[in-house]
This record gives C-alpha cells, structure tokens and sequence, in this order.
DNA sequence: CGGCTCCTTGAGGTTAATCAATCCTGGTGG
DNA sequence: CCACCAGGATTGATTAACCTCAAGGAGCCG
C-alpha cells in the first residue's frame, strides 16, 4: 500500500489520511535493479522520490571520470528534494540493490499543494519539525559519546512511558533496533557504545538485560547529557 | 522600499507584486548593532526574520558555555523559519555585524499563507533546500576535520567561482569570517583549524595569505574530503 | 609604547576508532 | 539431546585524532 509507504518516511509520517491519500495519487511506484541509473547529475529536473526498499547512493562526477559519493540513502528517506529549487539534478543517483521507489513529479507535486494549501500547511509543519531535530542532532555530534547514549536513552524512555500508563514507574524500555545499527545513528562504533552501556551499568545508572534497558537513576544520566 | 529587500530574497523572489505587497504589509523593519541578540534559544517564538543587510550566525548554546554554529545566514536569506510551527526557536541568532531585518510576525504570517498557497510553495522550497544543507551537515561531522575543512574550502570556491566570470581560473577566495568562526562553524577549535591550514599548505594543496586562500590542487582537496 | 584581540605553536592528556580475539546465542543437522 | 556453526556482541590492546591548557607572536589602535 503506497500509503503505508509514505507514512514510513519522516517526511510524510505526521500527516492526516486524507492528505496521504491525495499524496499517494501522485506518487508513482517504480522498480529497479541494482546498480541502475535513476537521474544522472545535470539533467533537467523532473522527479523527486521515496526510496522504499533497496539502497541508492547519491554521487558526483568529477571531471576526470571519478566519483564522489556524497550521501547512502536508506529506505523511508527522500532524495531529489533539491528540484523543488533547482532546475537541474546537482548530482547524480544510483541504485546499490533491487529497489522500490515512490516517485512524485515535480509539476504534479506543486499543482497538487496550490490545489490543497492544507497539504501544503501540514508539510511545512512535518519539515519544520524534522528541521528541530536535525538541528538538535546537529548539536548532539558535538558531544562525546556517553552524553549522545545518555540523551538516546531518555528519549527511549520518555516515548515508551508516554505510551504506558502515565506516572507509572515505566520498568524496562526495548532497543527499538540492533545495538550495531543503534551505535551507527549515534555516530560511533559497536564496541565503543559497548563500552560505554558497560560503563552506564557499573555506575548502576542503567541495568540491561539483552535488549531491554532500565533507567535506574535520571537524574545521573541527565547530567551526563550535558556533556 | 521594503518590496525590493522582499524580491532579493530567494524565499520570496517568483511571488507576484499582489503577494509581495502583503507580505510587505506585515513585514517590520528592524535593525540590529553587530553581537546583538536577535532571539536566544529556548525563548518563546514570535517571529521569523529575513537578513537584508549586514550577518546573522545560528547557534546552540551548550550547558557548558561552548556554542555551536549552525549556519551563517547571509543578506536574502531568511531564519526562524521553523518557529511557523513551533513553540519556541530551536536555536539561538546573533548579529555579527551591524545588520537590518525584515520581522515577521507569526500569526500574520500563518494568516497569509492559508490566504495564498503560492507563499507556501515558496516557503516549502526554501525548508527543502535548508534541509539538504542540514542534513550534510551531519554527514560532514561524522568525517574528520581535515575532510570538513577541504568540503568548507571546495563549496567557498565552487561559489566565489560562480559569482566571478565562469571559465577564468578563480585564483584566490576569501574567508568571509573570521577563523574563531570558521572553526565553530566547522564544529572545531582554532587551533585545530590553524594547524589543519598549515598542513595543507606544506603539502601544496591550498595557498594561504592572511584571510585569502588558493586553491592549488582540487583532486588532493577532493581526496581529503572523502574521508 | 602599552594594551588589545586574534591567530599560531607546543606539549600533554583524553576520547574514541581500529584491529584482533573471544564470547554468547539462536538455529541447524546429526 | 548435543555438537556445531554464523552473526552479533563483547573485551582487550593499540593507535590516531583532536581537545585542552599554556605560552608566544602579529597586527591594530589608543
């Protein structure tokens, strides 16, 4: 379903059912294979996309032939988004693995927000939010490891206990992912984030247990947030 | 004339004379000395701003003191934009220099723009565009400086070099901050900075003279920004 | 000249990545 | 039921990056 799709994607997720629908009208599924060309960097601009599944790298193409990957893009994000301000592609895209996209044309994206300003309104909201935590994960990088794990953490654990019965001592939280793709959105290493879990418990901060995680003392693990 | 400052600005450049004289209805004109705060992270969001003259740097405050830069913000650009649909600005803006704004307020704004789809568009162009920039920004902190200091010195030439005549060897760029600002804004410390330079000069990379930089080898800068 | 501020240079320490080995753990087949 | 594997997770040792602290320049204006 295109609309489960688009909901999986940050960019999307957020925005009211009847806004996905019109969304999903205008976005046109499409298959490749690996290592296929999707846009090539100076072509006119026509299209943005979803990647849905697989793998796509955006690169350039130096002058003497080589290339420069600039970005991986992993399934739920958008790449292209550069031709709602740009007549041409600025780089070039290709696939890494078989993979399903969303494609939106750029004419049929605009009609569709001057025909429906609220999509528009809700996906202003959807960027300004996204564009927050780009900014606080922006400032997390500039902090050493256990403060970015710390913050992780409580995060986890105010989202989890929102959904649990409020005001409850909220017991365990679950590693929402692996522990190798946990420390790869922290921006580090397994081992180090091993380290650093290891470290977390000795000072009986946090007691884990495999993927279950406990948070002994907040008020410790706030501090270590600030750096 | 405040429609004039209005077209200048890429947010609002392609909007028709009867949009850019509503928008001027409600844009004020402020003006700032140069290190004066215009808002401080975590206040309450009023409004958003459009740089017409002088510079406007982005930035967090850490707990301990330290800030850093999230982007400098030149004349035509605008920022607090994300306060359209937040609570409280995300981060904290100062001038650098003596500088003049375009206020505006938020709920006039949101008023405008159910009232004209077209300023959506426009705005919805300039958060993508904000995006991209934001989202490399991660990307480049996860590399080392030396990485982040080449991409900073290859994206100022690919600039300077637009603006000069296209084809001419554009021999020399200036820094347009100074180095305090060009290490945070590279999420480093001078020293780290100065030491860089140096290196790439002693391997003939770069040429440097007080605040104007040469770029001598575009392939070995290429290299060094790959990680 | 003195007093700035900014930049550079040096030495030392800390953080975290790297490399390599070991340990689980769940799944598989005998 | 158990031996055995494969992958992820841990642990240890080493190395490199880069921040910190401290001490000089270099330019600039009174």
């Amino acid at each position: 379903m295109i609309v489960d799709d688009l909901k999986r994607s940050p960019l999307f997720a957020g925005l009211g059912d009847a806004q996905l629908l019109e969304l999903a009208a205008i976005a046109r599924p499409v298959e490749f294979e690996a290592d296929a060309g999707i846009f090539l960097q100076g072509e006119p601009a026509g299209a943005f996309f979803v990647l849905v599944r697989g793998g796509v790298k955006i690169f350039k193409t130096l002058r003497d032939g080589r290339t420069a990957t600039l970005r991986h893009v992993r399934p739920g994000e958008t790449f292209g988004e550069s031709v709602l301000f740009n007549d041409h592609y600025p780089a070039s895209a290709d696939t890494m693995d078989d993979s399903s996209l969303l494609r939106f044309a750029v004419d049929e994206f605009r009609r569709l927000l001057t025909a429906e300003p609220e999509v528009g309104l809700a996906l202003i909201a959807t960027m300004a939010r996204l564009m927050v935590m780009l900014n606080s994960r922006i400032e997390e990088l500039l902090l050493p490891v256990p403060a970015r794990l710390a913050r992780y953490v409580l995060d986890l654990r105010d989202k989890q206990c929102a959904v649990a019965a409020s005001g409850k001592a909220c017991a365990g939280c679950r590693l929402p992912t692996s522990k190798r793709e946990l420390a790869a959105r922290l921006g580090t290493v397994p081992e180090t984030l091993s380290r650093t879990l290891d470290r977390f418990k000795r000072a009986k901060v946090i007691a884990l247990r495999s993927d279950t995680i406990e948070v002994l003392d907040i008020p410790a693990l706030e501090r270590i947030a600030q750096r």
